[in-house]
DNA sequence: CTCATATGGATAGCAGCACTGTCTGTTATC
DNA sequence: GATAACAGACAGTGCTGCTATCCATATGAG
């Protein structure tokens, strides 16, 4: 029970440089360590882990500083009680984090395709709001994908959608395995962030697989 | 058939500041137009083209200007002849721009969490090379999460990985129906890209979709 | 008790990225 | 011939994510 070290014992433990922990002490990322006099503090095993967490979130997840703060100061704020009304507000905030699509540019489109991901929604029985944020996103990928002149991306997405209904139950599981309140919002975070990492690099492997398979086992890696 | 417009009207149609154009000129992500005289150039639709291309893998895509001019090399050195060759040369250069996970840190931890990706990719029955760079990347993934007491991820990506088997036919589908090799290397490009955007946002609809399904039709956008 | 070392906090600086603006010397265009 | 647009070179800008420097205090070995 050493209840405490350092701040050059946390960057050791943490491997994250002094003046960054304390960059992201004063982005407010980081909680304070236990003051024991005016200028010294002690920090312990949580500030570690949530050092780690930051790393993770940023270098994995490839969130920004500002994001990563947004997505724990939810996390903090959310009380012991209530986990259910919490974990709908934490997930908003991780998917705005991890949205990072932009302006629609055009309004009249945007909109027609916005109609479109509504209408994929109801396709396969989803019940989500029309207003749900990822909606946009969609919408947005699917205006840029007609601009393009593949308009027959949209096929493709109705496709994916059944697969991501089996992502989805995952993930939801991956949550409810969970014990404590705090373990829950944290696999929240972790399951959204570095889950969409995994998925990236699954897919790639599934690619690959599957191009071997049509093509002949040729190993697509590069040069 | 007005072959040719020049950079103003250009920048017009394609909504990229002239300053801008000029920038991706000087980078090589954007063919130089036809000379008629030693400062004029006139552009065509394939500029036109190539701009949204460029803006579509950075806005959407999330690409940097470096992963795009790589990606877009790769797609202009690819030859009309021999399209397998060179499909896999592209899927190597686009994954590699889109898998932007760092550094493994801890090498003997990483190797045995590689070892771990390729036991998954043999319990699939999945035929890729255990160099494949998303090995790599997913074993990353895996050791962040290890590192974050979350040791049970693995399962989760386990099942992803079945998910992931469904999307990766959608890919392949995707670029099999393009009718021109050029066709067939920008399916490539925007399926990849963009597929994982879609993905992202598809992901998050299914999660609001279970979640309601699970807890009550609650709809979990935020504030 | 002394003094090198570490610390917290404030402020300033820096490198990289993705543009953006300015300038020069043509070249169209009216 | 006046005016506007152009290509190309180069400098400058705003933002992000750290680093570095300072200073006054605090700690801890001798």
């Amino acid at each position: 029970m050493g209840s405490g070290v350092r701040i050059a014992e946390l960057s050791r433990r943490s491997g994250v440089a002094v003046p960054t922990i304390k960059y992201y002490l004063r982005e407010g990322m980081l909680p304070p360590g236990e003051r024991t006099s005016p200028n010294q503090a002690l920090y312990d095993e949580t500030h570690v882990h949530r050092l780690r967490l930051v790393r993770a979130l940023i270098d994995v997840g490839g969130l920004s500083v500002a994001a990563v703060r947004d997505v724990l100061a939810t996390v903090d704020s959310s009380s012991e009680d209530m986990p259910t009304r919490d974990l709908d507000r934490l997930m908003g905030t991780v998917q705005k984090a991890v949205l990072s699509i932009p302006d629609p540019a055009d309004e009249a489109v945007q909109a027609e395709a916005e109609r479109e991901v509504v209408d994929l929604i109801a396709e396969r029985d989803w019940i989500c709001g029309a207003d749900h944020p990822a909606v946009g996103a969609l919408a947005t990928v699917l205006v840029t994908a007609q601009a393009l002149g593949h308009s027959r991306f949209l096929d493709a997405v109705r496709r994916y959608a059944e697969a991501m209904e089996l992502v989805a139950v995952v993930d939801l599981d991956y949550v409810a395995q969970a014990n404590t309140v705090d373990d829950m919002l944290e696999s929240v975070v972790i399951g959204t962030v570095l889950g969409d990492s995994a998925m990236m690099a699954l897919r790639r492997l599934a690619e690959s697989n599957e191009s071997g398979k049509r093509y002949g086992r040729r190993k697509p890696d590069s040069a």
